[in-house]
RNA sequence: GACCCGUUCGUCUAUCGGUUAGGACUCCAGGUUUUCAUCCUGGCAAGAAGGGUUCGACUCCCUUACGGGUCGCCA
């Protein structure tokens, strides 16, 4: 028997990685597994649900890489696909519940009669779990369809996890308590249980629970900051998924060759932002100059940098040096126009060393008269005046650097040579000379 | 409050009775790089607490504490 298994969002807010994790998890099991993985729209809740929501989850599944095999705009045997369109699905099952006797009316609305009894679920992540339905007051009878006629999540969930065949449903832990419910239904029907697995939260850093507002909460806010997808999905893999070893950056197809559900822990997770980044940079190093040049592009025209006709080399140049590629343009700014700031901080280190100023001017002078420039020439430059001074050539590299770029980090000294050319080089020296004096006050 | 799940470095985690409790992020130090970063090496840092069971417990059991979840005509 193959795996299905379904990823059921209601389109009510954006997606966020909590529900993306829940997508992903669902996704990599049945890829894993050869089986077919479902999109469901459980868009029952008329007066939340918003377009914009429902378009959100597609861009969001989209984005991520998770196709599904059946659901919207793909069709498949079971259909349809949104909630909203099952409506005579549901009365038929409706009609099972009320012939068995299983539903009582209840101030317009219909409830469903609990079984009394212990119920037990083999979840295949937290184990077996009993919960002891004789307890009424902690399990009341669930109302499984409205006064108005609509049929509420547990119902709808339920019939739909039948009728479209749910091997495996893959859920967030804030339903496990749900599952009895769900069991006692599927009982009452006299249809199968699919098998439960049961995933643990995922927290803000601090332990509260991830809502809509926290910070990485939304995941179409990743895609603006310049977080590439397969890094993203490595990251909330990770959160409740190991791979028991010791490599933990993936691209997708090695998450989808190792997933289990055996290898998913119980606990929550806090989502920490640093080593999300972190995972993006693993994730940009290994691309493609073209790649990467093509992609940290928008980033730098969003900010109104001018993007001149060699800026796939100003790129390169610091491809290996962000996390995100978002930092792209403040990473060179000072390569693509001459109105950068200078970093007070490191400035002052540089005045603090006494013959700083006196070399730079000396070099501008020298750089002024090379009469072919290139990286190696400037460095040749570089490495005689720093001689004929008695310094090191390494005592003038940080001075230069800080003088062509005014920061202390940035990328090789040669790409900024090469890419800075002859004039923008000299007259850099010769401007920072000028702000190294003392009482110049110009920064 | 009742019920359920959970608890290893600050964070993500490995360990399925016997380990100097391992790795990763972060941070710090040193090395490489004539510069920055990368990189390499090293360092800081953990079994919530108390009882059992056992020759031996992070691992099994109980209690407590703490955290999370659920108790809707939301999903």
């Amino acid at each position: 028997m193959s795996v299905r298994t379904r990823f059921a969002p209601s389109p009510t807010g954006y997606l966020h990685v909590g529900g993306a994790r829940t997508a992903l998890f669902n996704w990599l099991f049945a890829r894993n597994l050869g089986g077919t993985f479902i999109l469901r729209v459980e868009d029952t809740d008329e007066a939340r649900n918003t377009d914009e929501a429902k378009q959100a989850i597609f861009d969001g599944m989209a984005w991520l890489g998770l196709d599904w095999d059946e659901g919207p705009g793909k069709g498949g045997d079971y259909g349809p696909y949104f909630q909203s369109e099952r409506k005579s699905i549901y009365d038929t099952w409706f009609q099972k519940l009320v012939d068995a006797g299983r539903v009582y009316e209840d101030g317009g609305a219909w409830r469903f009669r609990f079984e009394r009894k212990p119920v037990t679920m083999n979840d295949l992540v937290c184990g077996e779990v009993t919960i002891d339905y004789r307890d009424e007051s902690n399990t009341p009878d669930m109302v499984v369809k409205r006064s108005d006629g609509s049929y509420v999540f547990h119902f709808v969930n339920v019939v739909d996890d039948l009728e479209m065949k749910i091997t495996h449903v893959i859920r967030g832990e804030d339903h496990l308590m749900n599952t009895p419910k769900h069991l006692q239904l599927i009982e009452a029907f006299g249809g199968t249980a699919p098998q439960y697995a049961h995933i643990p939260l995922i927290l803000n850093p601090d332990g509260s629970k991830m809502s809509k507002r926290d910070a990485g909460a939304a995941v179409g806010d990743y895609p603006r900051q310049g977080f590439l997808p397969g890094a993203v999905v490595n990251f909330i893999a990770l959160l409740g998924w190991s791979s028991k070893t010791d490599e933990e950056i993936f691209t997708m197809d090695q998450l989808v060759a190792r997933f289990s559900l055996e290898n998913v822990n119980r606990a929550p997770a806090r989502f920490d932002f640093e080593k999300c980044k972190w995972v993006n940079q693993q994730h940009l190093i290994p691309m493609t100059v073209e790649d990467f040049v093509a992609a940290a592009k928008p980033f730098v025209e969003a900010t109104g940098l001018p993007v001149p006709e060699n800026f796939g080399a100003v790129a390169a140049a610091v491809k290996d040096k962000v996390r995100l590629l978002e930092e792209v343009p403040a990473a060179v700014d000072f390569l693509l126009c001459d109105a950068f700031t200078y970093d007070p901080e490191t400035v002052e280190k540089v005045r603090g060393n006494a013959s700083a100023k006196e070399l730079l001017a000396s070099l501008a002078a020298a750089f002024n008269a090379i009469p072919e420039w290139s990286a190696d020439a400037a460095k040749s430059t570089l490495g005689d005046v720093a001689k004929s001074a008695g310094a090191k050539p390494g005592q003038l590299m940080f001075p230069l650097r800080v003088a062509l770029s005014g920061r202390a980090h940035g990328p090789d000294l040669g790409d900024i040579l090469n890419l800075l050319g002859k004039e923008r080089c000299t007259a850099r020296v010769m401007k920072f000379v000028v702000i190294l004096q003392p009482c110049s006050g110009g920064l």
